[in-house]
DNA sequence: AGTCCATTGCT
DNA sequence: GCAATGGAC
C-alpha cells in the first residue's frame, strides 16, 4: 500500500495528450523526484465510447505511438504500462497494486479533462498519494497573459503582442525528460494490450511527419494559403498529441518566421479562451447569437458532408478531410464559412463533423475558429464578412489543382450549386441582422 | 468617451 | 472604398 512512511516507494507519471519522452514536463519531474518512475497510459472508455468508428485515426496513431515508447522504454530495462478503464478506478487499482508515492501529470484544459483530473487527484490525496501537475502543452496558459485590468484578452492581436513580450522576458524552458530515463521503474518490458482487447480495428493512419524544415518554415507565409502547395506544417495533430514539443517549435518559430508563430499563439489563444470561457464548449461566445435562426436542413448537411455542395472548393476540401482526416487550412475556412452563412446551418453540426473527421481535432481550436467562421466567437469575423467560394477558389486555387485533385470526375460543367450565392449571402445577411435587432 | 482597427473579404 | 460589429486602449 502507499500509505507507509520509510517503505521505498514508486512514481508515476501519468501520459494523456504528451506522448514523448523528451523535453516533458511532467515526466522530467517525476524522474528527478527520487523513486523509480512508471510511466502509464490510460484508455479512457468515457472518451472512447464516444466514437462511433472502430477504425479511428486517432487511436491508431495513440497507440502507434505508445507501442513506439514502450519501445524505447525497453532500453531502459523499463515497460510502458497501458489501461484500459475508467481513470479514477485505474489509480484505485494501481495504488493497491504498486506502492505509489506521488503521481505526475501534465495540465489539460478542457472541460472533461478538468473534472477528471480533479476527482483524480482528490482521490489520490485522500490517500496519502502526493499529485503533481504542470504547465507542458503550451508556453503560457490560463492567467499567465492578460490585459492590465486583470482579465483576460478575447481579441487576438493584442493578446498576441502581450505574448510575444513575455516570452521575450524569459528563456523558454528546456524539460531534459530524456537524460534521466535510467531512473525509470526497471521491470520485465511486456508488450502492450492490443487495440482489439480495447474494442478498435487496426488501420495505417498514414499521419504526415510534421514538416519543421527551415524550408518550409521560411516560405510558410507565402505558401500556407496555397492549397495545392504542400506548405504547411503539418504539425497539429503532433501538438495535439505532444508528438512534439511546443517549446521547440517557439525556439525554432522565433528565429524563422512570424507568421508561423502567430499560428503557435492562436492555438494558445483559443486554449486560454477555453479555459476562461468553457461555455463555449456548447454555447456561443458572444450570447446575442443565440436568437440566430438556423435552417438546419438535414439533407443540405449531408451533401455538405460528402462534398456534393456543387460549390469546387467546398467539395474538394471535404473530399479531402473524408478520405485523409486532415483539411488544408485556408479550406477549412472556406467550407465552415460556406455552412454557416451560405446554408445557415448550425455551427455545432460542422463543429462536429470536424471533430470526428480530424485527425488533428483540437476542441479548442475547433471550437474558436468555427466559431470564427460563424461570427458567433470571440475576434469573430463581422457577421457581414461572407466568403465568396467561387472568388475564393480564384483566388487561392487558379488552376483548380487542389479541386482535380480531390474531385476526380472534376469537368467545366460541375455539379449544380445547391444554392445560389447572391441569394444565400443575401438571406445570411439578413438572418443575421434579424437576431442581432 | 472617442478613436482606432481588426488573420486570413466583399461588391 | 467600405465596414452592417465589437474589443482594446
Amino acid at each position: 500500500m502507499a500509505k507507509n512512511e520509510g517503505e521505498e516507494g514508486i512514481a508515476i507519471c501519468w501520459l494523456r495528450r504528451d506522448l514523448r519522452l523528451f523535453d516533458n514536463t511532467a515526466l522530467y519531474h517525476a524522474l528527478n523526484s527520487g523513486r523509480p518512475v512508471q510511466v502509464i497510459f490510460i484508455f479512457d472508455p468515457a472518451i472512447l465510447n464516444t466514437l462511433s468508428n472502430k477504425k479511428d485515426r486517432r487511436v491508431n496513431f495513440i497507440y502507434r505511438q505508445l507501442e513506439k515508447i514502450n519501445a524505447k522504454l525497453s532500453h531502459f530495462g523499463a515497460s510502458l504500462l497501458v489501461l484500459h478503464d475508467l481513470p479514477k478506478k485505474a489509480f484505485e487499482k494501481l495504488i493497491f497494486k504498486y506502492p505509489v508515492q506521488e503521481v505526475f501529470i501534465n495540465h489539460d484544459y478542457e472541460p472533461y479533462a478538468r473534472t477528471r483530473d480533479k476527482e483524480v487527484s482528490e482521490f489520490l490525496l485522500a490517500h496519502g498519494v502526493e499529485f503533481h501537475s504542470y504547465k507542458d502543452q503550451v508556453i503560457f496558459e490560463k492567467d499567465d497573459v492578460l490585459k492590465p485590468d486583470g482579465t483576460p484578452y478575447t481579441v487576438f492581436t493584442p493578446y498576441s503582442k502581450k505574448w510575444k513580450e513575455q516570452l521575450y522576458q524569459k528563456a523558454v524552458p528546456d524539460f531534459a525528460s530524456e537524460d534521466f530515463l535510467s531512473n525509470l521503474l526497471k521491470r520485465p518490458n511486456k508488450p502492450i494490450v492490443s487495440l482489439a482487447e480495447i474494442g478498435f480495428e487496426t488501420i495505417d493512419p498514414e499521419v504526415a511527419e510534421a514538416d519543421l524544415s527551415k524550408e518550409l518554415i521560411k516560405y510558410y507565409h507565402k505558401n500556407r494559403d496555397l492549397p495545392y502547395i504542400d506548405g504547411t506544417s503539418k504539425a497539429g495533430a503532433h501538438l495535439r498529441f505532444g508528438t512534439i514539443s511546443v517549446r521547440h517549435l517557439v525556439k525554432q518559430a522565433l528565429q524563422q518566421n512570424e507568421t508561423w508563430l502567430n499560428e503557435l499563439i492562436w492555438r494558445e489563444f483559443f486554449m486560454m479562451i477555453l479555459y476562461h470561457f468553457p461555455h463555449v464548449e456548447h454555447h456561443n461566445f458572444r450570447r446575442k447569437y443565440d436568437r440566430i435562426q438556423w435552417r438546419n436542413n438535414e439533407t443540405e448537411f449531408e451533401l455538405w458532408c460528402r462534398g456534393e455542395t456543387g460549390y469546387p472548393l467546398v467539395d474538394a476540401g471535404m473530399r479531402q478531410l473524408n478520405e485523409t482526416g486532415w483539411m488544408h487550412n485556408r479550406v477549412r475556412m472556406v467550407v465552415a464559412g460556406f455552412l454557416c452563412k451560405h446554408l445557415l446551418i448550425d455551427w455545432r453540426w460542422g463543429e462536429a463533423y470536424f471533430a470526428e473527421k480530424l485527425l488533428d481535432y483540437e476542441l479548442a481550436s475547433n471550437n474558436g475558429n468555427w466559431q470564427w467562421a460563424a461570427g458567433t466567437g470571440c475576434d469573430a469575423a463581422p457577421y457581414f464578412r461572407i466568403f465568396n467560394p467561387e472568388s475564393q477558389l480564384k483566388k487561392f486555387d487558379p488552376k483548380l489543382e487542389y479541386v482535380k485533385t480531390w474531385i476526380k470526375d472534376f469537368r467545366a460543367g460541375y455539379l449544380e450549386p445547391i444554392v445560389d450565392h447572391k441569394f444565400a449571402r443575401a438571406r445570411a445577411l439578413e438572418t443575421y441582422k434579424k437576431a442581432l435587432n
